[in-house]
DNA sequence: TTGAAAGCGCTAACAG
DNA sequence: CTGTTAGCGCTTTCAA
C-alpha cells in the first residue's frame, strides 16, 4: 500500500541512500542512476514522508504564520507574497488563525517542533509579550510584522506610520485645508499613536491647530458614528484624516446618507489601502502599506534568523505611499 | 538542550514506555508514577516532538484547509468554528491559501502525509476535479464545502441556494414588488445558478416575469456598474435581488451616489450576510449562510471519514436564513 | 502495571 | 560515486 524509499530502492536496483540523494538533489549521483531512481519513483507514485524527513533532519520545512482574522485585504496581500517567496526557498507556509493568545489555538503549532520558524502578523498589542516569551523559550526563530511594542531583542518590520500620518495630513494641507480633524485608532496600537503623532506634527509644521480628534476601533461603524455626531452638532470638519480605511468608509457612508458630497463638502483620507477603498465610490484617497516589500523583508529576515541563530536583531521600517484618488479635493 | 522522552524517563525513574503512556493518557499507569512523570515533564518543560509521533503513529493530528482568500468574513466565521471544533477532538488546523490549483501552493501539504484529512472550502469550480483527483489518489480523507460540481463519490456540504434565492425573491414579492431584477454571479458557480433558479421560480409561482437579469463577478464594482447602466438607461428596477452581498453593496453605492434612496426608491436583498452587510447604512437585508452549522457538519463528516475509510459519502444541504434589515421596503 | 525491543521512513556520517 | 550503519523521538507489540 504505502510506498517508501525502500520500495524505490529495490525497484531501481540501488540503495536507499542513493534514492535519498536524488531526493535531495545531491550532485554526486551518476546521471544514469538518477534516471533509474526517478523512473522508479514515478512508477510507484512515490512521495517522501514528511514526518520521517523532519525527524531525521531536525527540521520541518514549514513556517508558521499567525493571523487574527481572515477578513482583511492587507493581510491577504502580505500572506500571498510571503507564500510565494517562501516557496522559492523550499518552505511551506501554514497559517493559524486565532483572535487572541488566550484562544490557545496556535500554541501547539509552536510547541511541538512543527515549524522551523514563525511570522507573527499584527498581533493584538497586549498579546505580543506572551508570544515572544513562548517562542524565545522554545528557541524558535521568529519575526514580527506590524508589532506595537518596541523590543530591540526582536526582529520586526513596521510601517513608518508617523510618516504616513504626516503625509496624509500634509496632502490635506496642500489642498488648502485648515480645519482638519483626525479619527484615531485604539491607543494600544503603536500604529494609531504614530499616525496621530504624524497628524499633529504636520499641522504644527503648517502653523495649524487640530480641529478635532476622536479615538476608537478600526471599524466602519465607528467612523459612521463619529461623523453622525459631528453632523448632529453642526460641526462636521471639511477635512478628515482617518487612521484606517474602515473608519474612513464609515465616514463616507454617513456623509452620503446625509446628502453631504465627497469630496465637494468633505475631503477624507484613509490608511491601509484595503481593496474596499478602491471599490467604493468615491474611491478613497489613502496611504498604502507596501505589502510586497513587507513580505519580502519578512521572509529575508526570518530565513536569516533560521540559518544563523545569532543573526542580528533588527527593526526595519517601510515607507507607506500616498494614493490620491477621489475623496479629497481643494478647499472651497 | 533538546529534551526528549528519554530525559523525562530518566528524571522520573521510569521507562520511556511509561512516559509515553502518560503522554497518551493510557489508563494503565499507577497514579503515583503518573504524577512522577508529569512532575518531570513540567520541570524539564518537555513537549513531545510532533514529527516523531507522526512517524510512529502514522498520523499527524493536523487537518488541512484550503482557502482562496483571506478577505471574506464568511470564510472567517466558518474557519473560526472549524478551528474550535477540531481542537475539541485533538486536531489542529493548518490553513493554506492559494487563488487556484495552478498555484500549486497547497499541494505539498497533501502529498507528503502532512495531514490526516482535508477540508476544501469554496474552491474555484474549475479546480474541483483536480483536487478531488489528487486527494483520492493519495487516499487522504476529505470533504468539500460549497462545491459547484455535484459528485456522489464526494462528501460535501452545500447551502440550499435554490431555497435562498426563492426566499429572497419571495420577500420582495411579499413586500408588494412586481418589477424585480436579479444580478447573478458567475455561471460556473452552482450557487449562482441555484440562486437564479430560485429567483425565477419564486416569480413564476407569483405569476410574475423577471424584470431583468444581469450576470457577472461577485464584486462591488460589478454591482455598481450594472446599476449605473440601469440608471443611465432610465430603467432602474424598484426591487433587486443580488446574488451576493458585495454586488448588493455596489448597487447601494451607485444609488447613494446618484441620490437614489434605499429602500424608499429601491429595495435590495443580498446574499451571504458578510459583516460588511450590517456595517453599512442602510443595513442590508440578506440571506445568511449558517457558518456554525456548516462548520459543525464539516468537522463531523470529516472525522467520520478519517475514522472509517469507507464511511458513506453524503451531500448535506444546510438552509440559509432571511435576515431582514433596512434595505427593503414595501412597494410605493 | 511495567519495560525491552523493534520499528515508523528518512538522512547523516563514514567507508569503500 | 555508492552503500553500510546508526540514529532522529516516539509508539507498539510482547513478555514479565
Amino acid at each position: 500500500m504505502k510506498v517508501s524509499i525502500f520500495d524505490v530502492a529495490r525497484k531501481s536496483g540501488l540503495s536507499v541512500v542513493t534514492v535519498s540523494r536524488v531526493l535531495n538533489n545531491s550532485s554526486s549521483v551518476r546521471q544514469k542512476n538518477r534516471d533509474k531512481v526517478l523512473q522508479a519513483m514515478k512508477e510507484l507514485d512515490y512521495h517522501p514522508n514528511a514526518a520521517a524527513r523532519s525527524l531525521a533532519r531536525g527540521k520541518t520545512g514549514i513556517i508558521g504564520l499567525t493571523l487574527t482574522t481572515l477578513h482583511d485585504s492587507f493581510f491577504d496581500a502580505v500572506v500571498h507574497e510571503i507564500n510565494g517567496r517562501l516557496a522559492d526557498h523550499g518552505y511551506y507556509l501554514a497559517l493559524s488563525v486565532s483572535k487572541s493568545y488566550a484562544d490557545t489555538i496556535h500554541r501547539p503549532l509552536f510547541e511541538e517542533d512543527r515549524v522551523d520558524g514563525v511570522i507573527l502578523l499584527s498581533l493584538p498589542p497586549a498579546d505580543e509579550g506572551k508570544f515572544i516569551n513562548d517562542l524565545t523559550k522554545k528557541n524558535i526563530p521568529f519575526i514580527m510584522i506590524d508589532n506595537s511594542n518596541r523590543n530591540p531583542a526582536v526582529t520586526s518590520i513596521i510601517v513608518d506610520n508617523f510618516r504616513g500620518g504626516y503625509e496624509a495630513t500634509k496632502h490635506l494641507i496642500d489642498l488648502g485645508h485648515t480645519e482638519i480633524a483626525h479619527i484615531a485608532g485604539p491607543a494600544d496600537y503603536l500604529s494609531s499613536r504614530e499616525r496621530e503623532r504624524g497628524y499633529r506634527k504636520a499641522l504644527e509644521d503648517a502653523g495649524l491647530q487640530p480641529y478635532a480628534v476622536e479615538r476608537g476601533p478600526f471599524e466602519i461603524p465607528f467612523g459612521y458614528q463619529v461623523t453622525m455626531n459631528w453632523i448632529a452638532a453642526g460641526k462636521l470638519p471639511p477635512a478628515i484624516f482617518a487612521a484606517d480605511d474602515y473608519i474612513a468608509i464609515g465616514v463616507m457612508d454617513a456623509c452620503m446618507n446625509e446628502g453631504i458630497r465627497i469630496p465637494r463638502d468633505v475631503s477624507i483620507v484613509g490608511f491601509d489601502d484595503q481593496v474596499l477603498a478602491s471599490e467604493f465610490r468615491p474611491m478613497l484617497t489613502t496611504m498604502r502599506q507596501p505589502a510586497d516589500r513587507i513580505a519580502a523583508m519578512g521572509v529575508d529576515l526570518l530565513l536569516a534568523a533560521i540559518n544563523d541563530a545569532d543573526a542580528r536583531r533588527v527593526t526595519v521600517q517601510v515607507e507607506p505611499e500616498l494614493i490620491v484618488r477621489e475623496s479629497t479635493a481643494a478647499r472651497r
